[in-house]
DNA sequence: AAGTTATATCGGTTTTTCCCGATATGCCAA
DNA sequence: TTGGCATATCGGGAAAAACCGATATAACTT
């Protein structure tokens, strides 16, 4: 739980607007048609951001890193979900911590 | 209220001490002679984090432009206190918004 | 007015971040 | 096993951040 990596990663608009997508997959990945148990794949979140596949395949990583989003592959797809709990925990840190 | 601005005003080491400095003025700073309801002065910081006093008086300022921090000129000294108000707001937007 | 002290700002070097295109890897299908 | 698709990684150019030393400003002192 690294205090500035968390920080961070969520110092961009981009990585703020994902995980803000992925509040809500349904409503803003209505074109994945394959549930969304698993969490949402990579193409359909580049596409929305409309940054390269390497960009964004990168700042999903710089989230993972950070504990805000996991991964799990399935077959030729990943795909993320946010971890709630970091959420969690962040906002309690920012009250007693920080 | 920029999230981003936020976010990168934390995304460094020394600027989160000195938020955390500034929790218990009284006991991080015990040197400060002239009482604390005013904050703590830019000297006073800028020893105890080991920088030059122009990275401090910077980092200073960008805890302020990000609200974090407010600030008050008594003569020749300029007093930094915590701006709790900033940190409520943070911590119920990371639960809510982010 | 001239000197001293506290802070802010300016100009610069080094490191990090942003974002890209190209290439590698992993998985599946024919 | 060849080809295609999804994702990851690599190398790099441009912009921003992390510092610094030098200088400017502002206020106080004598």
């Amino acid at each position: 739980m690294d205090q500035v990596e968390i920080f961070k990663a969520l110092s961009n608009k981009t990585r703020l607007q994902i995980l803000n997508w992925l509040k809500e997959p349904e409503k803003n990945f209505p074109e994945q048609s394959d549930g969304f148990a698993n969490g949402i794949c990579v193409g359909q979140i580049q596409q929305k951001a409309g940054l390269t596949q390497s960009t964004v395949s990168e700042y999903l990583s710089v989230l993972q890193r950070a504990g805000l989003v996991s991964s799990v592959r399935k077959g030729q797809w990943t795909y993320y979900k946010r971890n709630e709990e970091t959420f969690e925990i962040l906002s309690r840190m920012i009250q007693s911590d920080i």
